[in-house]
DNA sequence: CTCTTTGTTTGTAG
DNA sequence: GCTACAAACAAAGA
C-alpha cells in the first residue's frame, strides 16, 4: 500500500512508538532489501544509537539516528512497519528487525522484497542525489509549480504525477483517485491542460492525500465517493452510478476511471 | 501454470 | 533530453 499517504501514516506510528530506545541488535533476514552495506556493517553502523526524528519525502521514510546520520526506508509494494513488543518476535514476511533495549522491536516486513532500507547523512541530500520532485503535500508547492511540470510534459497526465522525479508520492492507486476527483482523463496528455484543471487537479491532489492520512490511510474509512471502491470489473462510478469504470493498461498499470465524469479526450484505447 | 499486484531501475529504440 | 516499452527485481494469491 504504500504510497505518500500510506508512508505519512507508517512515520507517525514509527515517530510515537519508537523514538528513543537505544538499539541492541539489528537482524537483517532479508539482505536483498539493503543496499549500499553489507548486512554486518549496516547493523554496526546502527547499534548503540535511538532513533531521535523521523522525516519524510514522497514514498521515502527517514529516521535519525543519535550518532547524527539517517535511516531511509523504502516500502516498494508490500512494504510495513510493526512495533513488536515480545522479545525475539518476528513477524511473517520479516525483512530488518531493530531490537531495542527494553525487549521491543520495531521490525520492517515486506512479503516481496521490492523495498529498500539505507544509511544517507541528511534526508535533503538524500532527496538531491534521487533527483526527486517535490513532496506533494509540500506547503510550498503551488498550483503555478504543479502547472509548470505538466506543461513541460506531453505524456499522459497520470504518468506525469506518477513520476517520482517530478512530484514525489503519487503512485497508482492515488494517482486514479486524484484525475477521478478532478474530473480529468487519465490519458490526458499533461500539456494539454488548461488553467482551470491544473485548478483542479492541484485542490484534488491535497484532497486525497490529506484525507487519506486524516483517515489513518485505511481504505475501509474512504468516503463513498471515492472510486476507491470502485477498483475492480464491473465497478459502478460512485458519483454518476450508471457508469461501468474502465479499466485499462497505462504505464504497465491498471488504470480505472469514470468514462462519463471523466472526459477530455477522445476515447480511444479504453476497455471494460 | 498463468496472470496479476499499491514501486523503481535499467536497457532499448525512436 | 523526452517518450514509450519491456524486463527485471521477489513472492504471494487468484
Amino acid at each position: 500500500m504504500p504510497e505518500l499517504p500510506e508512508v505519512e501514516i507508517f512515520r507517525r506510528y514509527a515517530h510515537s512508538v519508537a523514538l528513543h530506545h537505544p538499539i541492541v541488535h539489528v537482524e537483517v533476514k532479508a539482505p536483498v532489501l539493503l543496499s549500499g552495506l553489507p548486512p554486518d556493517q549496516f547493523g554496526r553502523r546502527i547499534c548503540g544509537q535511538a532513533f531521535t526524528e523521523t522525516a519524510r519525502h514522497g514514498k521515502h521514510l527517514f529516521l535519525k539516528l543519535s550518532g547524527g546520520s539517517w535511516l531511509m526506508i523504502h516500502f516498494g509494494m508490500t512494504g510495513g512497519l510493526t512495533y513488536v513488543r515480545s522479545r525475539g518476535e518476528c513477524p511473517r514476511f520479516t525483512g530488518v528487525r531493530f531490537s531495542f533495549s527494553n525487549g521491543h522491536a520495531l521490525v520492517y516486513v515486506s512479503a516481496r522484497k521490492l523495498g529498500q532500507l539505507c544509511l544517507t547523512a541528511q534526508p535533503a541530500s538524500f532527496v538531491t542525489a534521487r533527483h526527486l520532485g517535490p513532496d506533494a503535500l509540500d506547503p510550498c508547492l503551488t498550483p503555478q509549480d504543479l502547472g509548470r511540470v505538466l506543461r513541460s510534459r506531453k505524456r499522459a497526465v497520470k504518468l506525469v504525477l506518477m513520476d517520482q522525479h517530478l512530484i514525489a508520492g503519487i503512485g497508482n492507486l492515488y494517482a486514479d483517485e486524484i484525475l477521478f476527483q478532478a474530473r480529468l482523463h487519465p490519458f490526458q496528455p499533461a500539456h494539454q491542460l488548461n488553467c482551470r484543471q491544473v485548478t483542479r487537479l492541484f485542490r484534488a491532489l491535497r484532497h486525497v492525500c490529506t484525507l487519506a492520512i486524516a483517515r489513518d490511510a485505511n481504505p475501509s474509512r474512504y468516503p463513498r465517493t471515492w472510486l476507491w471502491h470502485a477498483r475492480f470489473a464491473g465497478g459502478r462510478c460512485p458519483r454518476c452510478k450508471a457508469s461501468v469504470v474502465h479499466a485499462a493498461k497505462l504505464g504497465s498499470r491498471t488504470t480505472y476511471w469514470c468514462p462519463q465524469c471523466q472526459r477530455g479526450i477522445s476515447s480511444s484505447q479504453e476497455q471494460t
